[in-house]
DNA sequence: GTTGAGCGTT
């Protein structure tokens, strides 16, 4: 199973597939999304990072306020969309 | 060429 990790305070320059390397370092990912301005196409400065169910709360404790790229991460289970 | 709290286009 897995669980998707909401991430906040991103650098503007991050994409999808950095998050997804850098969060592969702490556990399982299965797949990570920038959140991006639907209609300027710039990024939002946070994402979704879905992570296996198991690795979910060691990737929380290691990334939640962890530095990435010269900004604070953070890090928590993301809420169900509606 | 900008910005800085927040929970996502299907």
């Amino acid at each position: 199973m897995t669980r998707t990790l909401y991430v906040g305070n991103l650098p503007w320059r991050t994409d999808a597939d950095e998050l997804n390397s850098f969060f592969g370092n702490y556990g399982g990912v299965v797949n990570s999304r920038i959140i991006v301005d639907r209609d300027t196409g710039r990024s939002r400065g946070f994402g979704f990072v879905e992570v296996n169910d198991e690795d979910a709360e060691k990737i929380i404790e290691a990334l939640n306020g962890a530095d990435f790229q010269g900004r604070i991460l953070t890090v928590n289970e993301a809420k169900p969309r509606q």
